[in-house]
DNA sequence: CTGGCGCTTTCACTGGGTGAAAGCCGAAGC
DNA sequence: GCTTCGGCTTTCACCCAGTGAAAGCGCCAG
């Protein structure tokens, strides 16, 4: 037989359920239109396959269809999963306090929260004039490298810890700390400032300072500031970073009840 | 009220797909945490049913399973509905100019675009000082009342304008337009003024001006302050308003080659 | 005119999906 | 302790929604 293919390789029976989600996954920060084919190939399903579970998406508003005839994630999905539990309290109550963070710094802010083995972005305030940050919004990242990550990976169950030091930690600058046993102590070290710095470990231009959102259970979200290493004091951002956090950590625990 | 709501009816033999998206459609802004028997009651669909399809969707991280066993939208969802394309390029471009429309006036500053008949808020900055505005990101709202609504209904194809116009205009207070024809007056002059004031047509302390953002082939977005209405100078504010949705509409049209 | 590419529709077959019913589990009540 | 009850999970035999090869369509380039 020839071994030709390279995409998602179909599994005969596999559940409907899985195509559709199959076809949402093939849309990514780096291909977010997509046309039939590059779908079907993409998912590596059949072609009509691919028409009819697309079709009924559309017709929902999971996906669009523009005119160059290319699907997109469409603003249903996004209204749908803007409900998402971080994406609702943590965000609504953090955002006032990162622009608060933002008018006394004018560098970048960010806010994200753990899913696994990465950190995600849920939201971000850029400053124009400050360094230019390669991460978006709903982006994911590695947790051994940012700011934000640190503290996450620093404050995450012990399991996952080991596991992402038992993983190879990929190297972004010469400066990323991929040394395991490096790693555990500079974790260590975050728990007791209570706060991380990474400075030119994600890229040579930029540092962060980052600090934990605490609800009683643990640390559910990090934010950060990301500056210019040339123009960074870690030592004088971190109160502030610090502050912000707490601001929102109260802010939450105030705010929900039961749930996160 | 609406609490005896039966939710969508399960036709028979409708498609899984559909299945699957009513479970979606199950979640919102007033229940974004429910049972498994709750979903099934919203969703008209059989017990076993929605336990299966709910199974498969939080395997794939669209739904999230609590301690408490409710069901809830999953972060996964929220990453990929973040690609949806007016999340994107708009958000990410209009934000900073929010930023700056927020430091200079610290009221709150919103950003929709329109889906049919309605509007969505694609995002916001909540001044603490400011009015407390009901709205939410990725909530929907009616297009007759508010003042990105005058806007984005202004410049909206005939047809959707006939659809609203026919159609019942729902009273928010007793300033809200419900007269067709006072409607359709307001609209041109929306348009000739290149911006909307709506003056506690939505609630009684709450004054919004609004302005459009363009692309060459029409308008796709607005752009919103709102402030206590006792003190607010709309003809003050509308400059600043036009302003930013300016500087949104020229970076929009700069960034986007092809696709909006 | 012809060939190629990408999308849409058809059609007969089949296995993933179905839902009633039975099992399970923990909490509240006796 | 035992029982009941409500909500969740699993089973099982039936069957129709979904399938994908293949044919049809529309468009553009050569």
């Amino acid at each position: 037989m020839g071994g030709d293919d390279d995409g998602v390789r179909a599994e005969p029976g596999r559940s409907v359920t899985s195509k559709v989600l199959a076809l949402l996954d093939a849309f990514s920060p780096a291909t977010p239109a997509l046309t039939l084919s590059e779908l079907a190939r993409r998912t590596g399903m059949p072609l009509p396959t691919v028409y009819r579970r697309a079709a009924e998406l559309v017709a929902w508003g999971a996906l669009e269809r523009g005119d160059d005839g290319r699907y997109r994630i469409g603003l249903r999905l996004w209204e749908v999963g803007s409900l998402a539990p971080r994406g609702l309290g943590l965000r609504e109550l953090a955002l006032p306090v990162m622009e608060d963070l933002y008018e006394v710094t004018h560098e970048n802010v960010q806010l994200a929260v753990r899913q696994g083995l990465e950190l995600v972005f849920i939201e971000r305030i850029a400053g124009r004039h400050a360094v230019p940050v390669l991460t978006r919004v709903g982006g994911r990242f590695a947790l051994h490298a940012t700011g934000v990550g640190l503290v996450l990976l620093a404050h995450a169950p012990a399991e996952v810890q080991e596991q992402v030091l038992a993983a190879p930690l990929e190297r972004y600058t010469e400066l990323t700390i991929t040394d395991p046993r490096r790693l555990r102590r500079c974790l260590a070290e975050v728990r007791r400032a209570g706060y991380a710095v990474s400075d030119r470990q994600v890229t040579m231009d930029a540092l962060s300072v980052a600090a934990p959102i605490r609800v009683p259970e643990g640390v559910v979200a990090a934010i950060s500031l990301v500056v210019a290493h040339d123009r960074a004091d870690p030592v004088a951002l971190a109160p502030l970073v610090q502050a912000a956090g707490r601001v929102v950590s109260r802010a939450l625990n105030n705010a929900t009840g039961p749930a996160v």
